[in-house]
Order: C-alpha cells, then structure tokens, then sequence
DNA sequence: CGTCCATTTGAGGTGGATCAACCCTAGTGG
DNA sequence: CCACTAGGGTTGATCCACCTCAAATGGACG
C-alpha cells in the first residue's frame, strides 16, 4: 500500500516536470495541469499487488519495474517489463490487475489516478491519449501471446534480446535489470532453459557477455531471422 | 478488403438498433448518432487482414469470429473468440494488428471508423467508453498470456470450456462454433492434445458429449479447480 | 578472503508434439 | 433411401524440446 510506504520511506516531493518530447506521461500530465510526485522503490519492493484499487499511475524515471501475475502454487507470468520512460499502472477501471514490483532501486513520478479521471473528463484530448496508452499495452500483450503460445524458446530469447536492446540499449551494451528467472518468467520458460540459449548465442558469435547481465548483439539480423 | 465483399454480397441495410441494456456497441452507438449497418460473411471468409487499415468496427449479430496472429511458418495464434454481442475490430490507431475471419456464416453491426473517431472528437463520453473497451481487451489478453505462459494443457482446456461457458451457454448446452485446431490454435495446443484432453473430462464425467462440439458441463467447480 | 546468490552446465525425465491409423457424421448424388 | 465421400475428430505409438533435479562455477560484497 503506498500510503504506507510513503510514511516509511521519504516525503514525496514535486519533480521538475521535464516534459521531454515524445514523453507520453509528460504529455497527459502536462496537458492535464496536473502535478507529478517523485518517489523511490528498493529492490524488490512491491509497488500496488493485483486487485487493489488503483490509486495512482506511474512512470519510470530510473531503474526498472516488473508486473506479474501468479497461480495458486506459485507459477508466475511477467506480463512486461517498465524501463525508464515507460507508464505503467495505468487502468480504465479501478483496480490493477497485475502485481508490480520493482526489480532495483526504482525512482517512479506518479500522479494521482482520481486527477487524471477528473481531467479525462473534462478534456477529450487526454482520454484519448489514455486510451492510446492502453492501446499500446494491448499491442504489446498482442504480440506477447503469439511469442507465448507459439514460438521455440530459442525464438523467444531472440526476441527478448531485439525488444531489450531497441528499448534500452544506450550505447552497444545493454545492461540487462532483471534476472534470468525473471526472463524465464516473461517468456514462459525457466531459468535454465533461458541460459542454455543466450549461451548458445554467445558460443555462436551472436552475442557477447561482459558479465551475465551485460550484452552486446553481434549480428541482431540474424537474431531478427531468428525470433521468426 | 470489405468494399469489395459489399459488391460481391448483398447490400447493406440500416439494422433496427435494438439498444439492448448492457450492449456496449449500442451504447456507443447511440450516444455518437451514428447508424449500424448489417452485414453478412459465409464461414471461412476473412473480415479483415493484419496491418490493414481499420475502417470498420464490427459487433457480431449472429456466428463466431476468431482473431489472429501467423508466423511465417504457418503458425497461428488466435487471440480472441467473438461472439454474438462482442465488440471486435477497434483499434486506437489506424490499422489492425491481427486478422478476422468468421469461423460459421455470420452476421455483424458495422460503423465506419472514422464516424467514431469523428464522434469521439467531441464527445468525452464516447471516448472513455471506446478506451474501456479496449481496456476489456487488454484484460482478456493479460490472463490469456498467463494461460500461455504457465497453465498445463488440461488446465487451459479447462480455462476454455468454463470461458465458453460462460459466454455462450444458453441453456444448459454449448454449442462450439469452433473446431479443435482452433481451439488449439487459441491454447496454444495441438489439436490432438485438445481432444485428448476433452476425452479425458469426458471419462472423469466432468462433460457430456452430444456430439463433438455440444457439450454439457456436468461438474463446473471440478472444472475451476483444475483451471489452476 | 569467505559467503551468498545468480548463473551455468550436466544428466535424465516427461508433457505435449508429431506421425499415423481409424472412426464418425453430415452432406451428396445415384 | 442408401452408398459413397470428405472433413473433422479420436486414439495410439513414438519422439523430442523443454523441464527438473543436481552440481559446479563465478561474481558481488561484506
């Protein structure tokens, strides 16, 4: 619950509202009048759980953040990563359907869903861009249930490798947040199965590592060929 | 391309708008002034195509419609069943990202994008009701990709059959549209797995066969424990 | 420098895919 | 009215991609 967390953790104070181009939540927030808090997660902290109502909505500003759901004994489905730039948290009804968790030490801007209800009500232009927030997260679980319910593990990997690198590959190397059960939970594999194929990459000439976590694509035509 | 089934087909023709209480496709409709056409497709046909410009939104009447994604392989994701009273075919942007074929002779409401998009422009209302649709959309997608990722094969045919359950069951039958390599197709299964799995339920006496696609559920709570 | 995880690698098992008959039923035409 | 056919569905046998279990390795951090 954030309250809570807010109490337990620093004040909240008002970000600078560097409303960059091409920034979504700049663009709604800014639009709507409305002021964004700054707010920090730790690793691993829980940020709202499923079912809970839906309080705020989020940006990523540093760090990273994952959102899941479970089963009963414990199998877990990522449903996207959120890298810096990314909204998340966003819903049309009132309660998130995801759990989200920030996978490191996670600074997030964040506005008040009530505020953006309020202004969406008022102002055609900022529905609409939530609704074309919401169109883009349907694209991209589109996108994701083909990967999932059709595609090889080595496909799925290759995949994952093109979306990480074209969203944060700053500049050759891509420094990857999240662990490798974490990519396992994201494709619907498990973790070994996940390491065997980058390792298979590397041994031939795809990829390099500079420690597990830090990649950098040799060839991403092949790796294109290969997510199918 | 939709223009060309109009000559090949019979004319449309203004449907009576019945509003029904609860048909989201009317609501949207009325509020926005607009006029449904009906339209007809025999089985088989494709309604649109991925990538095509989206310039229907379509509300099945009567049949069934399936969605879906292909790899250049041959292999197919289907994303979504549609049913009569089920919205399909809206998109926030300009085209569609999986294609639509109706799956028996069916008959659907139609109105022209752009009319909506014309309507939304000015009306907020309109606009919040088209992003809670694809709001619907994106929930539907997000515990598909769970079913995907993680559920066993008997779990996902169990996920389906209380799905359809819920969505089509008149009385106490279901009559499936669909044939297994499409209910594969959506499970992200082989067709024989679906079978084998049906026949398994069968011999638990979980359902009843009268022939392969009218089912009788005789145990739903069996069936929502195993759907995990 | 040792401890703790994350990751890699290996060996073996298995759920669902593949390949192959066979069966059932609806539709067709004689 | 029935024989024939074709397509969907079922069932069986086998295979294999990925999972599971286990152990070794490596890297980060006190």
């Amino acid at each position: 619950m954030l309250t809570q967390s807010v109490s337990t953790h620093e004040m909240p104070r008002n970000s600078k509202l560097p409303v960059e181009v091409g920034d979504k939540f700049g663009l709604i927030v800014g639009r709507a009048c409305l002021v964004a808090t700054e707010f920090k997660y730790s690793k691993e902290e829980e940020i709202y759980g499923e079912n809970e109502p839906a309080e705020f909505v989020y940006q990523v500003v540093r760090g990273a953040v994952r959102s899941h759901k479970l089963l009963s004994d414990g199998r877990r489905q990522i449903g996207a990563f959120y890298l810096p730039g990314d909204v998340f948290g966003l819903e049309a009804s009132s309660n998130h359907r995801l759990t989200a968790e920030a996978i490191i030490n996670t600074t997030v801007r964040l506005v008040k869903h009530s505020s953006l209800e309020h202004a969406a009500a008022i102002d055609v232009e900022v529905t609409r861009r939530l609704w074309n927030m919401t169109a883009g997260d349907l694209q991209h679980a589109e996108n994701h249930m083909l990967l999932l319910g059709r595609k090889t593990a080595m496909e799925r990997v290759a995949a994952f490798l093109l979306e990480m690198d074209h969203r944060l590959s700053a500049a050759a190397m891509m420094a990857l947040p999240m662990c490798r059960r974490d990519i396992g939970d994201y494709l619907g594999l498990t973790l070994e199965t996940v390491s065997r194929a980058l390792s298979e990459l590397h041994d031939r000439g795809i990829l390099d590592f500079s420690g597990a976590r830090q990649i950098v694509l040799r060839n991403r035509q092949h790796l294109r060929t290969m997510s199918a």
